[in-house]
DNA sequence: GCCGTTTTCGGCCCGACTGTTTTCAGTCG
């Protein structure tokens, strides 16, 4: 079984190597456009090809008759010969002195053939004993410079991660009164899972001054670039912070721009120069010259004569040509959510109690929340069997009277056992207002295996909703094997609901897949998987999954009403 | 390499910053 990300990086590799043999810039963007669009494909590519061959491949926009053939021989044998052969070819050194910040193909091949060096380490001192006998001082400094860069480096960080240090820089650029409008923008703002480096726009008259007080910020440890409009430097954290500032009346356009992404703007871009429109950060050039200024982001779209499109929308999956035809959806808002459907209390492996989970939910003027304790084969999590819920059911008796407007209901996340029976038995799961079920083991079945065990448990009457479906931990565990077209068919037909859990390390079901999901009809249900109280206040995360997979209220059960809610949960 | 209600050939998003090339290449967003 292949994943979509390792096929990816088969591409992306391409690319590196194509960019160091110096080819054609538009087949290297070919295959990094191939590689970008494999990634942020919802459905395993191995799954579409089994379904209907190359040719289903090549209805992928980006991917045509060549990388098909190298993806089906990819997936026949796990390895595609073109590129090992290139591989062999291409000196090792030269692929890693391209992770060097500000070296690219060009200067790494000039660094391998003029100072032979074998990694980074021994180029760092090549460099710094004979560097000038075939660079310039400056150019021997900023290459040294890059390599001390990427040893700080952080890589992508959790969107909530980066949540605090966006806070405190803007925070600080606002206290300057040098410039105004400073917006977070970038993969932070559309909400994507993980943030590569903080994006920031503002507007001022002073540009210069702005960016100079910019990267006087405390926490900056190294300046890359300071120009007259934009800067890039590294935080403290290790990572990346860009800021460009322009004026007033071309706020829109800059917002629209540096929103990205890059995938997004070029196809609107695209668009725009098929209709007579040039279209860049300072605003919209008609074919005589003219520049139509975009103070609002709105205009952008307006002028293209589409609808405004939500930043979680951008990212080339269609939202430019549903906006031209009106068709966009209108997406979910956390203001629409009525209650959280998976927490943790002092029972099992929650640290507060029923009654302070049903206080914070009171403050988020929730309907209803469930308690959804572990169940009893999660030993290290204090699962409960079935005596110890029967005690669990007089304290929520007791809470539930304290909450006029507030309904606590009976719940469990019951684990999915290997063959796909529940680990609680039949008596005691009908005692559940709700029942969640998950796979908290044996991750590392067979995807038939799998996937059969996940439709037994949907099949299984007592269960409402699979709670993070695909176990996936960003940038620590795969999920695991699943024929997610099956589980979607499932669940349509026993009206069993996919979680969408909001924890910022899960956010799982992904994005991508709730998309795939809504056009089988598939219902969800955004939980926190709260095991204390402030984590409740993760539902943002959620619900921009839910959005960035194009989820409307009416796809979201825990936007109804209890009552609306208990009718959809009832069995035929 | 990909793609096509003007095309199966000939285009492919657009601009800023840096260094040293006096008019631009390399790298990046
Ligand atoms: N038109 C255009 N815009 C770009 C290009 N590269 C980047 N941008 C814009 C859109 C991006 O969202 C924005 C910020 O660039 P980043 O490299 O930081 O990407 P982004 O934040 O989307 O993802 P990230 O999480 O940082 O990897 O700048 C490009 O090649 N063309
Ligand atoms: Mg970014
Ligand atoms: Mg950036
Ligand atoms: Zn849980």
């Amino acid at each position: 079984m292949i994943s979509n990300k390792a096929l990816a990086e088969q591409f992306e590799q391409f690319a590196k190597i194509l960019e160091l043999k110096n080819e054609l810039s538009f087949k290297i963007s070919a295959y990094q456009r191939a590689a970008e669009a494999i990634r942020s494909q919802g459905e395993s590519l191995e799954e579409i090809y089994k379904r209907g061959g190359i040719k289903e491949l090549q209805k992928i926009e980006g991917i045509g008759e060549s990388i098909s053939q190298k993806i089906e021989e990819y997936i026949k044998t796990g390895k595609i010969k073109e590129l090992e052969r290139l591989k062999n070819k291409i000196p090792k050194a030269e692929l890693e002195f391209m992770e060097i910040p500000g070296v690219g193909p060009k200067t790494a091949k000039k660094l391998f053939e003029k100072l032979k060096a074998k990694n980074i380490n021994e180029l760092k001192e090549k460099l710094k004993k004979q560097g000038l006998k075939f660079f310039k001082e400056k150019t021997q400094a900023n290459i040294l410079r890059g390599i001390e860069i990427k040893s700080h480096l952080s890589g992508r960080m959790l969107l909530a991660d980066a949540k605090p240090y966006v806070d405190s820089i803007i925070a600080y650029l606002n206290k300057s009164n040098l410039m105004e409008r400073v917006t977070a923008v970038g993969s932070f703002r559309r909400f994507k899972e993980t943030v590569g480096d903080i994006d920031l726009v503002a507007t001022s008259s002073v540009p210069a001054r702005a960016i100079k007080y910019f990267v006087e910020y405390p926490e900056f440890t190294k300046i890359i670039t300071s120009g007259e409009t934009k800067s890039t430097v590294i935080h403290s954290s290790g990572i990346q912070v860009d800021l460009e500032i322009l004026p007033e009346n071309e706020f829109g356009s800059l917002l629209q721009h540096f929103t990205g992404s890059k995938e997004h703007n070029i196809a609107l871009r695209t668009y725009a120069q098929e209709h007579g429109f040039s279209i860049s950060e300072h605003g919209i050039k008609e074919k005589s010259g003219k520049l139509i200024l975009c103070p609002k982001e709105e205009d952008v779209y307006k002028t293209l004569k589409m609808d405004y499109i939500e930043p979680e929308l951008r990212e080339d999956r269609g939202e430019i040509e549903a906006a031209l035809k009106h068709q966009l959806p209108k997406l979910v808002e956390l203001k629409d959510v009525q209650g959280d459907l998976h927490m943790h209390s002092n029972w099992s492996d929650g640290s507060n109690s029923i009654e302070e989970m049903a206080q914070k939910a009171k403050e988020l003027k929730y309907k209803y929340i469930a308690i959804s304790d572990h169940t009893v084969s999660l030993a290290v999590a204090g699962g409960l069997d079935a005596k110890g819920f029967l005690k669990r059911e007089k304290e929520l008796k007791r809470v539930n009277q304290k909450f006029t407007s507030l309904k606590i209901l009976n719940s469990c996340e019951v684990n999915i056992k290997p063959d796909g029976t529940l680990d609680l038995p039949e008596e005691s799961l009908r005692r559940f207002d709700i029942v969640t079920a998950s796979v908290h083991s044996s991750f590392n079945q067979s995807k038939e295996m799998m996937t059969k065990r996940l439709i037994r448990a949907i099949e299984n009457p007592n269960v409402d909703i699979i709670g993070h479906p695909s176990g996936r931990i960003i940038n620590r565990r795969e999920g695991y094997q699943v024929d997610w077209p099956e589980i979607f068919k499932a669940c349509v037909a026993n009206k069993v609901a996919l979680e969408i859990n909001a924890f910022p390390d899960r956010l799982d079901l992904v994005d991508s897949l709730v998309q795939e999901a809504k056009k089988f009809g598939v219902k969800f249900v955004i939980c926190t998987d709260a095991h204390n109280v402030s984590q409740m206040d993760n539902m943002i995360y959620g619900i921009s999954v839910a959005r960035r997979g194009w989820a409307e209220a009416k796809d979201v059960l825990s936007t109804r009403p209890f009552p609306e809610l208990q009718t959809w949960f009832k069995k035929r």
